[in-house]
DNA sequence: GTAGGGTTAG
């Protein structure tokens, strides 16, 4: 503080060195008694300037204490340093000062003072003083005064502002136009922004002013979500400049068309504008957005040579870039990114977290970062850091984890914070704990649509659609309708569950809604049609949209592939190609798993190699599943083993389970073993690899294994996942466990599938009692097996409906063999065609025959 | 003394 004393403006700060050495020699009263007014004042605006608050205020103080009062202009001249400079609690002190002092205030340091309380977001006191100016408000006042309102969300109040100037007698300026309108970029007010249009069309403020244009940009892109609009204002603006520019990038790629917005950087830059760090923060958000990892690297090395990467905004895009990017395998580029960024922020550290949640499979990495961040930076986290790690704990699908993030946020006093709190509640409900999603949702003190998507989401998720749609109901009767992730999660929901009525009414309510053309809801229609079993549905719907982007393609293409429509999928992936539409690495999970279901082994090959040799996206486990099952399926088992050995990562589950299946298919129980081996090393209570081990050593006779594993899948009450299956009947979804009598028909449910059983015995069917894996006697085995839960919703289908209609059933799990086989025999008993969907594929069932072809 | 653009929950 004192060293501040010393630095006069005349004089260099190297002359005062000495004195700084030996400070206290020098009498501070001797200095003061030399100090002019002038120097006090040169000193307490620099002062300002640099961000020196308390030196400013022991300025001040010093003032007082040599009887050199500060006069009005001193104060006036603080003011502004402090408002250009966002000093506002050094502008608050001043404004004491002002007050103690008694000076007359006049219509400049009013104004002054109205506009620190503004841009400090106080309104109360911003109001406070713009009332007491009375007559002696001008133009600036008046467009302060607005720009407050709109500042702080007060949008209604600033419009109303505005028309109670205009009734005043004040003719607007550009000032006072663009606060309006700014207030009226929300859908909300759009209406009222188009008034003020109209009156502005009236003065030549339109094409001449670069902020009303920019605030007439956001009324159409923002307000009516009008992006055509938009570009017509940018276009009719005599005047623009790089912000305009920016904001025109930023709005085409915020509102869904990235693409255009890279272009138009490319038109900006043609036409002699010079892009600065929020455009190319922009345009990095919309190669991340894409998932262009070129032209993301090419706008690195042009503003690396602009320095702009020192930018913290440009270094957190560049980090969301490359973490986007990173099916590219551009992750550790991302990390690169954050190491090189010259300071870490909150806002740095949870852009690299996210970077971490959002690539996938590093959730883990993400919690170490937090705790680095914690620690070590001694940063504190915000709403966005813990939306962030929340995301990753229900990507971890892990609770305990989970739990601790909520209690920290707790700590953090996040705990209500909307954003915050929905996304905890998105996080129980991935993690299947919708009792704890429900708390958190009740708790919270104003739900928003978001709140109930989430929830509508979780229950959907969870396989609880009816609950989904009754809060869906709750959301007509708080207000708040439904918009574009609504009926997508009701879809999904829909779908999650196969009922189709369901669906099919959620169709109707989005056309009715206006949602026809949303690419998001007819993406999810699209899909729920196909996972509902009806894929030519989908097929229409996909036919009929008039804007498809990679996702729309996708799941038309795992429509096709999930019905076993091999060829159907792999023509529709060319015309995607050949539309110019890049593949994902989903498209490629679906496109390789058609081919493996159709047994086109080397269009698979094919497949396989191009999707990195071409299109760059390397492999992933999903992929090398796929693989697997294809090669698996065409009987080449030690290909398939010797391409498990050569993956570049360590195989997992999913992949030995492709090659256990095709083992037993093929009846390799060597390599079998060795498969089911694998899979209870990484999932120990497995059960088709329990069951498939304990056969195998039934069959050699190793009766002490046998019994072995009999007891522990015993101990360990095996499965996870209680199994389930449920139909749909009249749009209302009927659902049952094994053995379940809880039906209101059960009696009659149970009477059909003894009549079914004793006919399809006499057609030869024979219960396969491998498929029991509890250790009972060989009679309940079979009673088990009678009733198991997919063989209840047939039998429920059967009584239920009409004999020309197809019977829609939906298991959780992949289907038993025992029950797949006796549908099968139900099929030709009965003349029905049975449409099974399980956790794999679509089984459809017709004259004792199954589209999978016994391999699933 | 008054105005505009850049991480965000589903």
């Amino acid at each position: 503080m004192w060293v501040s004393l010393f630095v006069s403006s005349t004089v260099p700060l190297s002359a005062h060195l000495p004195q700084l050495r030996s400070r206290k020699k020098v009498t501070s009263a001797r200095t003061l008694q030399i100090r002019t007014f002038e120097t006090y004042k040169d000193q307490l605006i620099r002062q300002t300037e640099v961000g020196h608050v308390d030196e400013a205020i022991s300025t001040l103080d010093l003032m007082s204490r040599a009887n050199l009062t500060p006069d009005l202009t001193t104060y006036s001249v603080l003011l502004k340093s402090c408002i250009r400079t966002r000093n506002f609690r050094l502008g608050q002190l001043v404004h004491s000062r002002i007050l103690e002092s008694g000076l007359k205030l006049d219509s400049f340091v009013l104004n002054s003072l109205l506009s620190l309380y503004s841009k400090s977001g106080d309104q109360k006191m911003a109001e406070e003083i713009f009332e007491s100016m009375g007559d002696t408000r001008d133009l600036v006042s008046w467009s302060a005064m607005i720009s407050c309102y709109a500042h702080s969300g007060s949008n209604f109040e600033a419009v109303q502002k505005f028309v109670e100037m205009v009734q005043f007698g004040e003719h607007p300026n550009q000032f006072c136009f663009s606060a309006a309108l700014r207030a009226c970029s929300s859908r909300e007010y759009a209406w009222m922004g188009l008034a003020i249009f109209a009156f502005l069309l009236k003065t030549g403020y339109f094409e001449s002013d670069v902020c009303v244009g920019c605030a007439l940009i956001d009324l159409f892109a923002k307000g009516f979500g009008d992006l055509g609009l938009a570009k017509n204002v940018f276009d009719a603006m005599h005047e623009k400049n790089s912000v305009s520019w920016t904001l025109m990038i930023t709005r085409t790629a915020q509102m869904g068309s990235p693409e255009d917005a890279i272009e138009m950087l490319l038109d900006m830059v043609t036409e002699g504008y010079i892009p600065d760090s929020f455009t190319f923060s922009s345009t990095l958000s919309a190669c991340s957005e894409l998932g262009w990892l070129y032209i993301g690297q090419q706008l690195h090395s042009w503003l690396f040579k602009n320095d702009l990467w020192l930018d913290v905004y440009v270094g957190c895009s560049l980090v969301d870039m490359y973490a986007k990017c990173a099916a590219y395998n551009s992750m550790g580029d991302s990390r690169k990114a954050f190491d090189r960024m010259p300071e870490h922020n909150v806002m740095s550290w949870t852009a690299i977290i996210t970077g971490y949640v959002q690539s996938g499979e590093c959730g883990m990495e993400a919690i170490k970062l937090y705790l680095q961040m914690l620690t070590e930076a001694m940063v504190k986290p915000n709403h966005f850091t813990f939306a962030a790690l929340l995301k990753a704990c229900g990507n971890l699908l892990d609770p305990n984890l989970g739990v601790q993030i909520h209690n920290h946020l707790v700590k953090f006093g996040l705990s209500s914070d909307d954003c915050v709190v929905n996304s905890v509640i998105s996080m129980y409900a991935k993690t299947d704990r919708m009792d704890d999603a429900r708390k958190a949702f009740e708790l919270l003190f104003e739900k928003n649509l978001v709140s109930y998507n989430t929830m509508i989401d979780g229950y959907a998720r969870n396989l609880e659609p009816n609950e989904a749609f009754e809060l869906y109901n709750q959301t007509k009767i708080s207000g708040t309708c439904g918009d574009a992730f609504t009926f997508a999660s009701l879809l999904s929901g829909a779908a999650s569950i196969g009922a189709v009525g369901k669906g099919e009414q959620m169709h109707g309510r989005l056309l009715k809604a206006g949602f026809a053309c949303n690419q998001h809801v007819c993406n999810s229609l699209v899909s729920m049609y196909a996972r509902c079993g009806n894929i030519e549905a989908a097929f229409q719907v996909f036919e009929e949209m008039g804007d498809r982007n990679v996702v729309s393609w996708t799941s038309i293409i795992t429509g096709f592939a999930k019905h076993g429509l091999a060829n159907r999928a792999l023509e529709l992936f060319k015309k995607m190609l050949d539309f110019g539409v890049k593949p994902n690495e989903i498209t490629y999970v679906a496109v390789l798993s058609a081919c493996s279901h159709a047994g086109l082994i080397d269009d698979a090959w094919r497949h396989f190699h191009s999707m990195y040799n071409e299109v760059g996206i390397k492999p992933r486990m999903g992929h090398y599943a796929c693989m697997v099952d294809a090669l698996g399926r065409m009987g080449s088992l030690d290909t398939a083993a010797q391409f498990i050995k050569s993956m570049p990562f360590r195989a997992d589950a999913h992949v030995w389970r492709s090659l256990l299946g095709a083992c037993r298919v093929h009846g390799n129980t060597e390599l079998g073993k060795l498969a089911a081996m694998e899979i209870l090393e990484q999932e120990p209570n497995d059960p088709a690899a329990l069951v498939l081990l304990s056969n195998l050593y039934a069959s050699s006779g190793k009766w002490e294994n046998v019994a072995k594993i009999r007891k522990s899948m015993k101990v360990q009450n095996l499965i996870k996942e209680a199994g389930c299956s449920w139909i749909e009947i009249a749009k209302k979804v009927h659902k049952f466990y094994v053995g379940d009598t809880k039906h209101p028909q059960a009696q009659q449910i149970y009477e059909e599938l003894d009549q079914l059983g004793r006919r399809i015995r006499e057609m030869g069917y024979v219960p396969d009692t491998n498929f029991v894996l509890h250790e009972v006697e060989e009679e309940l085995k079979e009673q088990i097996l009678s009733q198991h839960s997919e063989k209840i919703a047939l039998a429920f289908g059967l009584i239920s409906t009409s004999k020309s209609m197809p019977i829609r059933i939906f298991k959780n799990l992949r289907v038993c063999g025992d029950c797949h086989t006796a549908m099968k025999y139900i099929s030709m008993a009965t003349g029905r065609e049975i449409v099974v969907r399980d956790y794999n594929r679509f089984h459809h069932i017709k004259d004792g025959k199954c589209s999978c072809n016994d391999y699933w």
